[in-house]
DNA sequence: AAAGATTGACCCCTCAATCTTA
DNA sequence: TAAGATTGAGGGGTCAATCTTT
């Protein structure tokens, strides 16, 4: 009792199959370490390190929210509770943006930027020890590159914002 | 001001950091795009889906509560929680397993197996969409092998299941 | 006592509705 | 009125405590 469509669904070959499995493991484990991590020796998640990260990388230390949404794979709701969250710690705040029309930015405060230091040095130790050291420099670069390819046609087109702090 | 220890904080080169900032991008923005799918044509998530299909692997559509948690990169916790939802969707169901100790099981029912077949072909076009017809078939192979790379290496020499059913 | 499994409280995210400003 | 941003309710996951079986 086999439907007949092949071309309307097209299963997977076994090598296509493997490799999927893998990587969606590979995504169930991966958050689950690096959160483990920063909750016990910091006290934020991974994605508010990552928020930070991004602030940190920012020209002003700050960028409006709509772009850190972007530069975060986030919804802007999600944004708006981590944003909260880490404004309450004093480690980011909010403020409004008089450029490109009155919007909200949010700024790595000085706070923030200590906090991040001192962050940083066991988060990479546990990158490393989860990812870095266990590949090859080519298999790196390979598992960047698909990474790369992937979210560039999930993107298929839309601009990347690119714009400074405020 | 800057704290000494090079060897104690390795810092990531140019190539690592943005490799290593690629794969966060798509671990943050994976599960978000195969939840949706899951979600508004079949109204599970990734998870479950998961957790669905390793029941539909094993020997007798069953396996013991700790051998599915392990199979599923998942705490005890969660599966828990998950097979609860499940159970009442009536796609699963317990049973308390006489060997090996009396533990209990989650077995797939004919309503199960019949909701997952209904939900996979859709499921597979949203992960050749995001992921396989993205890539070249080199590209996916080293993404797959990169991913069991990881995944041995945190898993460091402990063992996994591989019973059957009960 | 120890391993397998569950429970419930708390935290985070999603979703839809709302507020605000140009 | 449309885009940027926030809000709160509801659902899922984590964690620690508990229950159960050998």
């Amino acid at each position: 009792m086999t439907t007949g469509g092949d071309t309307d669904a097209p299963r997977l070959s076994d090598a296509e199959l493997s490799d999927w499995q893998s990587l969606v493991s590979l995504v169930l484990m991966l958050p689950a370490a690096i959160d483990s991590q920063l909750k016990s020796d910091a006290g934020m998640n991974g994605f508010e390190y990552h928020v930070l990260a991004r602030l940190a990388d920012a020209p002003q230390l700050a960028l409006p929210m709509s772009d850190l949404a972007a530069a975060t794979q986030s919804s802007p709701s999600r944004l708006s509770h981590a944003v909260d969250r880490l404004e309450r710690a004093g480690w980011v705040e909010r403020f409004a943006c008089t450029e490109a029309g009155r919007r909200t930015s949010a700024r790595l405060t000085d706070a923030g930027t200590g906090k991040l230091h001192d962050t940083v040095p066991g988060h990479v130790r546990q990158v490393r020890r989860l990812v870095v050291d266990v590949l090859t420099p080519q298999q790196l670069a390979a598992l960047g590159e698909a990474s790369r390819q992937i979210l560039a046609a999930s993107r298929s087109a839309r601009p990347v914002p690119g714009s400074d702090g405020c």
